[in-house]
DNA sequence: AAACTGACTAATA
DNA sequence: CTATTAGCCAGTT
């Protein structure tokens, strides 16, 4: 701390916080994330942050979707194929032309009232 | 320090 | 529907 020591891990700390809230069952587009993380507009900084993600770091990176319903990723083949065995796993359905329907499946934060 | 990159998005054509 | 353009900005080289 102090001197050099600053919160430089802000930017991916606050969207990992946000991505691990996300329900099972649900998915949330990356601008979705990033406005909640409070970086409203910054959408490509999540899919980055996600990017340097490690395994098992208990984020559930398949939740997040692009604002078109379908799974981004292209970096590796079959990765793509991956996050949606995934979600089908959590009873995500993906529509004909594999994409999902927002509408149903968009996760949606209440304001500082998460549980219930 | 400047340039390059990119798991995005919305608007336009 | 697809393609292009522009805006965004942290992390990497």
């Amino acid at each position: 701390m102090t001197g050099t020591g600053h919160e430089r891990d802000g930017i991916r700390a606050r969207i990992y916080a946000v991505v691990r809230r996300i329900p099972r069952g649900r998915v949330a587009t990356y601008g979705q994330v990033a406005a909640l993380a409070g970086l409203a507009g910054h959408a490509r900084q999540v899919g980055y942050a996600l990017h340097a993600l490690e395994d098992g770091s208990g984020v559930p990176w398949h939740r997040v979707i692009n604002a078109q319903g379908r799974v981004s990723l292209r970096a590796a083949p079959g990765w793509d194929h991956v996050q949606r065995q995934l979600l089908e796993r959590e009873r995500v359905r993906f529509d004909a032309s594999g994409r999902v329907s927002l509408a149903r499946y968009q996760w949606q934060p209440r304001l500082a009232a998460r549980r219930r």
